[in-house]
DNA sequence: GTCAAGAAAAGTGTAGACAATTGTGCAGAC
DNA sequence: GTCTGCACAATTGTCTACACTTTTCTTGAC
């Protein structure tokens, strides 16, 4: 009795709509796509095995999130993040994550802020040695913890929502580790003013934090055009192929 | 050049997508629905005179953009404007439209700037001898154009979001006038601001502004749901059964 | 009368087919 | 050689059908 659905042959198994929703995303993400690019929906349909409803829904929702581009009778684009969109993303961010410090600072219970300090310092310690993808989702997590102690969660979804937009961008910025030894720092300092609910000094260091990471962001952004330009078919360098995880 | 697209009878004539994207959002937007209600697919798109399809496109968009929840197989559900979520979402609006004050300030050439003066000066004087409706379109227009000013279009985007989903409760508060008043003449006061690229002023300007409709704006939450709540089922009333447009 | 279990009904999720539109290539005029 | 039409191919938008899930209704035990 470990779940009697069997899956004979290639029958409907799961939510694909939701899966064809992740498996896109992924694509555009990594930038799998290449700017302005046409997406063609049955050949999508057929590379992840099942018919274009699902993937039509899965393009709808990329589309209202921002990250694709409808197109009436001519289908979906992918949305070219430019330096531009980029700038406006961080700026935005910029602008929320302030709003959000503020809130805490002035809502949140005592408790509530020592989830931020206990967040923080039970990762600090190592949090330069870990490998980039898991310093992502850490850093991500710092910032959202913040949203989240604001206690209004529409500025939870916002930040979601455009941490899903520039994350790839940022990953490849943490793989330039050249400001990392300032996050740590800088992150042990919004611990601080947070705890003092100093909001002048932590939303002074979050912006400057954001922004100090846009002229890193602007330098991946542009390696990240270049290679897709330069064209990945080169299967040749295996540098990722036998990645772990 | 007036469209050659004629519709010989009941055949597929557009976007039927949009269509039931923008009928639906209607609906919810005007509280047809009841709180948390299950959204019946297949009555929505016989009372639409079409498919599901595209019916199922419009609603997960709405899903996209907060309206509406989706729970897998069980559907999608009218979310519940609640008290808290409106307060969050004045809050992120204010939130994001002092950023686009600022930016705005910081950015905005004399020219643009002038642009927020002739508008504002072109429909103040007979702003509160106006219907409602109209009333509605001049404030958010207002708004949106600091928003535009700002000269980042994510801000826009965001902006135009919240306003969809507030809109119903504004547009309830706009009639209960008690406060038009102020209105005018703080708008008027943003763009003394705004001429003077004086950040802080316009800022606390608009802060106030928008909190100070958020108790008119939560007694007007409380009158709809009364509404939705007392039932509309009472066909006897045809107060706006026969409303032209 | 209440509750439980099972059957029937209703509704969602996905597939596949067709209609309408857009894009492409070929033939002929100039 | 280039351009204009026109047929044909590719692709999107929508519809219908059907499998699976959830909900409602019915029936019978207690």
């Amino acid at each position: 009795m470990h779940k009697p659905k069997r899956t004979p042959k290639g029958r409907r198994s799961a939510d694909s709509g939701e899966r064809a929703y992740k498996a896109i995303r992924k694509q555009l993400v990594e930038f799998k796509l290449k700017p302005d690019q046409r997406i063609n929906e049955m050949a999508l349909a057929k590379s992840l095995g099942v018919s274009r409803t699902p993937i039509r829904e899965a393009l709808n929702r990329l589309a209202s999130e921002g990250f694709i581009a409808l197109t009436p009778n001519r289908g979906f684009f992918f949305k070219a993040l430019d330096i531009d969109a980029l700038l406006d993303l961080y700026e935005l961010r910029a602008m929320i994550e302030c709003g959000a410090f503020t809130l805490m600072c002035e809502r949140a219970s005592d408790a509530e802020r020592d989830r931020l300090k206990d967040f923080w310092d039970g990762v600090k310690a190592d949090y330069r040695e870990r490998d980039p993808d898991d310093i992502l989702v850490l850093d991500e997590g710092f910032h959202l913890l913040i949203a989240e102690l604001s206690g209004n969660p529409e500025i939870v979804n916002q930040l979601k929502a455009i941490n899903a937009r520039i994350r790839f961008i940022r990953r490849i910025q943490i793989q330039h580790v050249s400001h990392d030894f300032d996050m740590v720092n800088t992150h042990s300092q919004i611990v601080d003013a947070a705890m003092k609910r100093d909001v002048a000094a932590g939303t002074a260091l979050l912006k400057s934090h954001i922004e100090m990471t846009v002229s890193g962001a602007q330098r991946a952004l542009k390696d990240a055009l270049l290679n897709v330009y330069m064209e990945k078919s080169d299967s040749s360098s295996g540098r990722r192929a036998s990645r772990p995880r």
